[in-house]
DNA sequence: GATTAGTGACTGACCGGTCAGTAACTCATC
DNA sequence: GATGAGTTACTGACCGGTCAGTCACTAATC
């Protein structure tokens, strides 16, 4: 009936509902002793945010954004609820935190995959060291939920998009590129040929999953799918005759694992 | 403090509240006039189902499960809450039912894929087929629902990995066999192969939204898309050397679009 | 003693689910 | 063709459990 206020999170929303309570320090009694056995406390204050978003990580991969609860946040994380709001403003902006502060990480990771050398090498390096990343345990929880709460965090998604998915893009791009350019790959356009080889790793990174569709049929070890993807790759990039500017050293790089 | 009751929806629960309540008969008088001005109800018992599902889908696709107020819902499809009550047990139910009601009909224009032909021809018509259910506008927003919502329903992920994913990974890898024994495909693990060519549709599927990750990057167009896809396929499907069994006819089948 | 870190009971908005009540329709009877 | 009793479809106020966010207070540290 009466006009609903801004929202925030919960079904999606909660409304700030205590904000504008101001007054409401004479209500209740002060209640006596409300700590039992606590087990001495230490104050850390420079470990709390690190300790928060992995807790926070684990909750909200586990159940999601709008199921996950600050209380067992803070409980997994073995502090008060209140604590919480002295380091992240709501949870919201938690949330954004948590997938920031994790996708550095990956970047991090993904950062020493620039590596140099033969198109070749470097397009070996790059899905071995990729292939990890998507193995780690933390993206497909990061992906999964990045996926689905889209449609709230418009501005995750873009960061996402850029700095994760484009950023690989360009990478792998470019590789193609002076591949084609040395004549060791077929003759494509870089771009759409990234986007293949980009997206056959993320999804085969979401389909890995114990716990996803394909879990009750046969899951393939980690090592035999990364053959298979390699071998699918190199295969698709392989020049159309055999004969080529150089040879085709391919076949080399691929069954070295 | 108290112990929780089994949960429902919500953050994840919600408790059948009223559920025992029996005796509340009494309590409140009998609203007066309830209704000021409807225009003039009709009452259309067999079509309700799926005009709740129809809003439903709406409603979930854009909010998420936990997200979606059963009001919205039942607003969008021109009802009363608890209308929806008359059709479907409580929102997890409804939820199932959407998703089901969906991916019949996504397999249902799957179904219209069982070519008969040559590998090639029926590879061809298959991915021609295939991209046009992933073009569809319920892919997506289906797709990412079952992905957001797996770990609270496991079942229906079982359903749509068995009858979706797994389905797809058969029947690729069944003419993808064929292709090879016809000397057409070069030698290759048919079912790792079905795991990329199912994945590398449905990643670029996810990616395709107007509202995704990559959107603010140039999003191609979908027939560029696919033309790109067939060719990068192709390109991975094809004999080591030019010389097989029989003459490679794909760049024929490659061109036509 | 002053300051800073941390706590957890409490508040209030929220929404799934219920059910007493009302409107629309049906059909037997006049 | 009208009356009204019976049936079924639908409604929406209400209930009660839930949890984000607050803040008066306590504990550690300076």
């Amino acid at each position: 009936m009466t006009e609903r206020p801004a929202k925030s999170i919960r079904r999606s929303g909660a409304g700030r509902s205590g904000a504008d309570r101001a007054g409401a320090s004479a209500k209740k009694p002060p209640r006596a002793g409300h700590r039992s056995a606590a087990p001495a406390r230490r104050r850390r204050p420079d470990e709390r945010p690190t300790q928060i978003l992995d807790a926070a990580l684990d909750v909200f991969g586990e159940k999601g954004l709008a199921a996950a609860r600050l209380d067992d946040i803070a409980k997994r994380a073995g502090l008060a609820k209140g604590t919480i709001y002295l380091y992240f403003q709501n949870k919201d902006e938690l949330f954004r935190a948590v997938i920031r502060s994790t996708l550095v990480a990956e970047l991090e990771t993904a950062e020493t995959l620039v590596a140099i050398g033969t198109p070749e090498e470097r397009f070996d390096t790059f899905i071995r060291g990729w292939w990890a990343v998507i193995c780690s345990p933390t993206f497909e929880r990061v992906h999964r939920l990045v996926t689905s709460e889209l449609p709230k965090f418009p501005d995750l998604a873009r960061f996402y998009g850029t700095e994760v998915i484009a950023r690989n893009l360009r990478l792998v791009s470019g590789i193609v590129r002076d591949g084609i350019a040395a004549g060791v790959y077929r003759s494509t356009d870089p771009t759409a040929t990234a986007r293949m080889i980009t997206g056959i790793f993320v999804i085969h990174g979401l389909w890995r999953s114990k716990r996803g569709f394909l879990s009750h049929l046969g899951i393939p070890s980690d090592d035999a799918m990364f053959e298979q993807l390699s071998d699918f790759l190199h295969a698709a990039l392989r020049p159309d005759r055999a004969r080529a500017h150089h040879p085709p050293a391919l076949s080399a790089s691929r069954s070295q694992t």
